[in-house]
DNA sequence: ACAACATTTGAGCAATTGTTCAATTGTAAT
DNA sequence: ATTACAATTGAACAATTGCTCAAATGTTGT
């Protein structure tokens, strides 16, 4: 339909078969979602520098705090959505908690992801 | 410092040979900055199921639309993030324009994140 | 020149995010 | 019981994000 009452686009101009055929390749929505919420937990500094220092070692909370130089509160907030993720596990002693990381894939990953950054710095 | 007058956190209660040692290994603050930003790219619903259909074929920005359920504005202004981030890159043909892919590292760091996400669903 | 239309762009807005601050919890030592 | 303090939590706030809507570009065909 068209001519001032116009009802183009709703399906523009599609190439329906190639939609089609990559549609039916495509991921599921709900892996799609889970996938952009492991990213969303790597995209922020200070959540991905926490996660590459227990990388390296276990760590206590006022700890990560000093190396990372943010408060102590806001380390704790993020390590409790690297928590809720699965991405970080811990361990109690006495008044400190120690943190370590809890996903092997998770350094396969920042690996990759370091090869793409690196073809432009 | 303390009594009252406490200045006691700070430097906390630090292991403060691991947290050098930690920090020595660390990778630049640069580097977390531009990973950060990669993964941010990632997080988005859009913006990953749109890398993902693309990593089947390229398409111009309607059939990306059509194929998703969401604006071709939307998808517009999603598609110059990647663009900018140098994710995807694309070609004209007349009034259309089709993106594809401009990495492929993206399709690897999206495997190995589908194996953490298929730990759990 | 004009109409059609794929795409881009800017403004505006609601929702989300990450931090700080203050208060609380839980453990250890006196 | 009281003090010290590592860690957690909730509220509040500024900043960022992703969408919609309207207008603007740029290209094609008449």
């Amino acid at each position: 339909m068209n001519k001032d009452n116009n009802i183009v686009c709703e399906v523009n101009f599609i190439d329906e078969k190639k939609v089609k055929a990559v549609k039916k390749r495509l991921a599921k929505d709900s892996l799609i979602t889970e996938l952009s919420g492991t990213f969303k937990n790597l995209s922020d500094f200070t959540r991905l520098k926490i996660l590459l220092a227990l990388a390296e070692d276990e760590l206590c909370v006022c700890d990560i705090a000093a190396l990372i130089g943010v408060s102590v509160s806001a380390i704790s907030h993020q390590l409790r959505l690297l928590k809720n993720a699965r991405l970080v596990k811990y361990r109690k002693d006495g008044k400190m908690v120690y943190y370590s990381l809890d996903d092997e894939h998770i350094k396969k990953i920042v690996n990759e992801a370091t090869k793409h950054c690196k073809e432009y710095m």
